[in-house]
DNA sequence: AAGGTATCGTTAGCTGTGCTAAGGATCTCG
DNA sequence: CGAGATCCTTAGCACAGCTAACGATACCTT
């Protein structure tokens, strides 16, 4: 019986990734804080930044947040300089979403001040263990997105 | 320079586990939802279960949340009927905190539903990768567990 | 035994994220 | 030109996180 096996197994995954997802984010804020920005606008700052100009539907489908969420997800970015808004061209419905300057900085200075605090608790690690737990996110992403499709 | 590419690695790997905790969320919220369940509650709600009568102050730890904050989580899961509290006997500050049998079940189906999502999106990957993302899981709540210690 | 201090939980008040419902502006197509 | 579709925003709700401040209980020292 693979199949019983296999179930318990996703089981006790889901558990885990559920509560290693929780924890890694509270612990993150932290960081974050630090920058003066939550773990939304950090995430869709980073779309921003290296998506190029993007609709804000398009962000919020790529956040996988609704339209209103988003909104005011930008409105707060861009009170604080990170982002601007300007209205397509062609289309007047349409509000293009692009990165300034200040906001490439900051997401930059934001993912070194993160990866730092990862990078200390890595430092125990060995190259293999890096190398699985990149293994295991790669993994974890492609989950997501087939659960994303699915649904 | 092995370290350089370390670090870049890790660079790379805090992105990669932020986004997928982030988005992980977000698509587990959609099921949670429909057991009236928010991600917080239901992982307070594991630990209670699974971690017997325990101290709000405790639970508040295990969560890496401050004292006030569990405080409302066990409210709602309170005012659900999921949770007891009861104070101590001997110490009168203390408030234990433990589950109803309500709450018991609850949590298993939620797990359930979880799994359902989960393991469906798991039916295309191989014993081998899910070997893999099970290891990449335990590393990740291993190097939670070591980013907590150090701050 | 008494008084000061420490600890625990709660309350109050703020910010931010998520949703739905509803509305205004713009485009598109008949 | 008008009807419907699409896009964003506004309004209003619930919840999670924080700090500051407070009451109650326990502990410790004198």
């Amino acid at each position: 019986m693979t199949s019983r096996r296999r179930e318990r197994d996703a089981l006790a995954l889901a558990d885990q990734l559920h509560s290693a997802a929780i924890h890694l984010l509270r612990q993150l804020r932290k960081e974050d804080d630090a920058s003066g920005l939550s773990a939304p606008r950090l995430s869709a700052l980073s779309v921003v930044v290296f998506g190029g100009p993007i609709t804000l539907g398009q962000l919020a489908r790529a956040e996988q947040v609704k339209p209103p969420t988003m909104t005011r997800i930008v409105t707060g970015l861009e009170k604080d300089g990170l982002v601007r808004r300007k209205g397509d061209e062609r289309d007047g419905r349409l509000t293009k979403i692009d990165a300034t300057p200040k906001g490439e900085k900051v997401l930059v200075a934001g993912r070194a001040r993160r990866v730092e605090l990862l990078a200390s608790a890595a430092k125990r690690l060995g190259a293999t263990e890096l190398a699985e737990l990149g293994r295991g996110a790669q993994l974890l992403r492609e989950l997501i997105d087939s659960m994303r499709r699915e649904q």
